[in-house]
DNA sequence: CTTGACCCTGACACTGGTGTCAGGGTTTAT
DNA sequence: ATAAACCCTGACACCAGTGTCAGGGTCAAG
């Protein structure tokens, strides 16, 4: 009955979260993890530990770094997401950025598909003019 | 009447092409540009390094690297691109890379409004059920 | 001869999460 | 007691292009 008493070790916090044990210590040195230390200085984490470092997955594939998820970790693994007022101007400004890459990775693909195309067209009627590095300008 | 008669200096180049004179000197390290070198040391560009440092900058512009671009550099400074057969390839598979990317930022970017909008939801009705972090799984 | 504007090389920093190695301790089972 | 399987910290490498600093030449104008 005492706490710790289904306490895990990294290695297991790892196999069952599917992250690296590498991993675990880079977000523990981030602030996102705070594991207990037995007496012999490993790190003894609780059950608990699972989900939170399951949600510390789910917010890096929304492609947040550790340190913004530092900011609202604390927050959401009490309560609802939309209680924690960082969350919402924090996916505001990342919707704008991905939104911003997509738009420059598309501009970058019209320009990709457009210089395929010509050069096959030129391939095909193979020969009139020369030199023709830079009339599609660019993004 | 000498060659190198209107040749520049590294300073020149940078004002003229808008690229600091650092990247030249590491587009040279990358097998890009091939300057001579002066009595003292000095890069000296002949006039045609303009257009060569214009034409790096449109490759890097389309995402490819300085070590691809020097694959067919080469090539395409004295052919039209559609004859320089390391070209299509890497833009084929530039292409699909570029694609791969638009298509993981969009998964993100939808994962980022649904989430947007379900916790301006839970905020009008304020108050029922608790905790929610992870139903909206990911991407 | 001095000043200032150029030029040279080499090297570290940055971004950010992860792999991996070195060098060393602990625990458990045989 | 020894081997195997864990654990610990610290540090370098990666990607790739750019900024920037240190420490030092060169050259032209005053």
């Amino acid at each position: 009955m005492n706490p710790g008493e289904n306490a895990m070790k990294i290695g297991e916090l790892a196999a069952r979260t599917g992250v690296s044990v590498r991993s675990l210590r880079y977000y523990e040195r981030q602030g996102l993890l705070t594991p207990l230390r037995e007496a012999n200085g490993y790190r003894e984490y609780s059950p608990l530990a699972v989900e939170t470092v399951e949600t510390i997955k789910l917010y890096l594939n929304l492609g947040l770094s550790t340190e913004e998820i530092a900011g609202f970790l604390h927050c959401v693994l009490k309560n609802k997401e939309a209680f924690c007022a960082e969350v919402m101007p924090l996916y505001r400004s990342k919707l704008e950025e991905i939104e911003r890459q997509i738009v420059e990775l598309s501009q970058i693909r019209l320009n990709l598909q457009q210089r395929m195309a010509a050069m096959q067209q030129e391939q095909m009627e193979s020969g009139t003019t020369e030199r023709g590095t830079a009339e599609l300008e660019n993004s």
